[in-house]
RNA sequence: GUCCCCAUCGUCUAGCCCGGUCAGGACGCCUCCCUUUCACGGAGAGAACCGGGGUUCGAAUCCCCGUGGGGACGCCA
């Protein structure tokens, strides 16, 4: 029997992106689906390219995501070591299979692979110059996703540089025949490169595994696929900026394959289940970053109360939100927890969290012109104001509904709506236009810093 | 330029393989409802089968050609 062994095997050349993170997570899925084995390999053989840190970034982006690897670095496994840089000896040992089939030679110092065919020459317009092409048989790549394609590949190709490095063509295909890989599930971009990996796989004698090519991610703005340098292309974005990584994975597992009824927000185990090759789609997706926010907010929205603070407090120590907000020493846990709670239903991402509560921690939070426009813009505010003011002096601030109940007896009482009220009272107390309930910043802010909120607006409209 | 892949609302997509439904859902946009502001939620509107041929009683669905989009064409991966 032959259990599924899937690779996802990243460059360390560049940051971690959607478009790679998706690569990972089929490839994950897959693996999880299929009860195989998923892969971290290491592709470093650029020295002149690779980065420490880079090789960090991925780690760490897929860890966050969960796409956590089998065999791999730091996990082990039985095909290693699992970085190509690592992996010399295995490389020397199959150049010499096929140096040993007459199928390699040398050229300007650089080691070739040998197609078999007859040779000619021709003028290559894109390349602007000569080359030596093959006649060779097309080549049939089996896909899982767009069945056979048919490709030739018709030029002779190096698979040694001349400072004595393995290329990537040479070294995909030696590590997935070494360490047993049978499905190849990567980009649509490798589809043309594919087409050189079967001929090597088939100079070794292997049969090539099943590939399937995925579609590709378009950048949101603009045309062709999305790069690193696009905006709200790194992985590492989302991290920062408080995405929740179960969120992430649910909308990019949706780009280029969907679960097949109406249902897209699913956990983790549905995905799984319901994932499989031959439910991926075959044309390229466009990143969305607005679906992307709908989606986080979703798993926000549904988050337990102690994982939302959990998240937010991350979120705030991260971005030093307290410092910002020119706060000495942290509030109290539980005011900072209460607080939290009461944003936790309003807000679509955490990275509203600092502005959206900012009264919550200083007397010095800023007041937003328009909603400060609008509420003083009807009525009678600074009657309101002073009624407001008295109120709050003698009114029972314990409970949601007990300040409700007081300030609708306050309303009616002046033959006014709690919607009188309402506005001037948050214009007072939190410089906004929009919030939490007003009945529960009351309760929270406390009898004193409210009544001295109340009391500067009046005063300053005197 | 050559080769390869692809083509349903603005976007992600269902339907296509096994031709026959008002072409369904989601995001966004707009309207209304809920309401204490905002957000959520509920209801609704608007919005697509790239074009042309062919096969067929009948084509989004099968075939061909265009067009469009994407990718590849490195001693990068």
């Amino acid at each position: 029997m032959s259990t599924v062994r899937v690779r996802f095997a990243p460059s360390p050349t560049g940051f971690f992106h959607i478009g790679s993170a998706r690569t990972a997570l089929f490839n994950w899925l897959y693996a999880r689906h299929t009860g195989g084995t998923f892969v971290l390999r290491i592709e470093d053989t650029d020295a002149a390219r690779n980065s420490e840190a880079f090789l960090a970034v991925i780690y760490d982006s897929m860890k966050w995501l969960g796409l956590t690897w089998d065999e791999g670095p730091g996990a082990g496994g039985d095909y290693g070591p699992y970085r190509q840089s690592e992996r010399a000896a295995v490389y020397r040992e199959y150049l010499e299979k096929l140096k040993a089939a007459g199928r390699t030679y040398e050229k300007d110092g650089a080691t070739w692979f040998r197609l078999e065919g007859e040779r000619y020459e021709v003028y290559d317009e894109h390349r602007q110059k000569t080359v030596t092409k093959v006649k060779t048989a097309p080549i049939v790549i089996d896909d899982a996703i767009r069945g056979r394609v048919e490709r030739i590949e018709d030029e002779d190709f190096v698979i040694v540089r001349s400072d004595g490095n393995p290329v990537f063509h040479f070294v995909n295909v030696v590590d997935d025949i070494a360490m047993e890989i049978t499905h190849v599930i990567r980009g649509e971009d490798h589809l043309s490169n594919s087409s050189k990996h079967v001929a090597l796989f088939q100079a070794f004698g292997v049969k090539p595994p099943q590939f399937a090519h995925i579609p590709l991610i378009l950048k949101q703005n603009g045309p062709g696929k999305m790069s690193k340098r696009d905006q709200g292309a790194l992985i590492e974005e989302y991290q920062t900026r408080g995405y929740l990584p179960e969120a992430v994975v649910n909308y990019i597992s949706l780009l280029g394959w969907n679960p097949g009824g109406d249902l897209e927000k699913m956990p983790i185990d549905d995905i799984v289940a319901k994932f499989d090759l031959p439910g991926v789609n075959q044309s390229n997706a466009r990143f969305d970053d607005k679906k992307m926010a709908h989606m986080n907010m979703l798993y926000l929205l549904a988050l337990p109360p102690e994982r939302f603070i959990a998240a937010a407090r991350v979120y705030f120590t991260k971005h030093e939100v307290f410092a910002k907000a020119g706060v000495t020493s942290d509030p109290p846990a539980a005011y900072v927890d209460e607080v939290l709670l009461l944003s936790q239903p309003k807000i679509k991402g955490l990275e509203e969290l600092p502005a959206y509560t900012s009264y919550f921690w200083t007397e010095t939070y800023p007041t937003d012109e328009k909603a400060r426009a609008k509420a003083l813009g009807k009525g009678d505010p600074q009657a309101r104001l002073a009624e407001l003011g008295e109120w709050v002096q003698s009114a029972d601030l314990a409970t949601d509904a007990g300040i409700e109940a007081g300030l609708k007896a306050l309303a009616e009482s002046k033959g006014l709506g709690f919607g009188d009220y309402q506005a001037v009272a948050r214009l007072a107390v939190t410089g906004l236009g929009a919030g939490p309930s007003i009945t529960a910043i009351f309760r929270v802010l406390g009898r004193e810093r409210v009544a001295a909120r109340l009391g500067r607006l009046a005063a300053s409209l005197g």
